[in-house]
DNA sequence: TTATTATTGCAACAAAGTCGCATTAATAAA
DNA sequence: TTTATTAATGCGACTTTGTTGCAATAATAA
């Protein structure tokens, strides 16, 4: 089914766009002018992640985030970094550097998400 | 306030010890033979956490999982270290290798959270 | 301009987790 | 051993996050 590029998909990825950090669906949906459903802002969300534009980040506050893919390629995605998340402002950012895990054998690894929360630099 | 050694406490911990994995809410709650109340669950587990007898893992399905601090000594908690949850089972392991990460100039670090989600030994 | 169907908005729902409060039961004190 | 103290439980209500069904709307194609 093709995409269509209707008014909540436009707003929802500039915010991702000038946000230079990931956002929750909570902060989206306060920096929208007009208010758009909950349950649409998640479709729009999560069809970016199918289609590959966002990565999705579990905070361990339990939320979800998402960021732009910047670093991404067209096929070969690369979410094999940290994402840093600061109690104080909430502001969840991507850290550039790429982490190799090796795993013991047998395991077979799909999804990572590693996540370091603590004070960033304009909080701490 | 001093800790009181109650039933739920006893059993809870017990479940703990004897799966060598983490464990959510549910799976503790499953296990119990007289059904407890969910919320005494949690409260049982956030009071281990504060005790440093356990560390609170948050997957990337939003759960928290709960894990004996089984290298952890009396002081010096070591929870720099990558979880492993089984897309199949559902499994939670803790991976032994502790991750040293360097973070930019200025950030200071509280919390780590590592976790890969996959396929494991027995369901891969 | 009309037809097709992806997407929206609304409402309802499920699951995870927390909290207030009366009751219960560990522990300490008598 | 009995009584008093208060930590912990169980229940219910609640909040938040995220999803889903369905009718209405609006992008796109014809």
């Amino acid at each position: 089914m093709k995409r269509r590029n209707t008014q909540p998909k436009k707003e929802i990825l500039s915010a991702l766009k000038s946000a230079h950090s990931a956002l929750s669906h909570e902060m989206i949906q306060s920096e929208m002018k007009d208010q758009m459903d909950r349950a649409t802002i998640y479709r729009v969300l999560n069809r970016f992640c199918e289609d590959g534009l966002v990565h999705r980040i579990v905070g361990d506050d339990g939320k979800q985030y998402f960021a732009l893919c910047l670093q991404c390629e067209e096929k070969k995605h690369h979410h094999n970094h940290f994402h840093f998340r600061c109690l104080d402002c909430g502001t969840v950012e991507c850290l550039d550097k790429e982490i190799q895990i090796s795993l013991p054998a047998g395991y077979v690894p799909e999804h990572f998400n590693g996540l370091i929360t603590g004070h960033c630099r304009r909080c701490s």
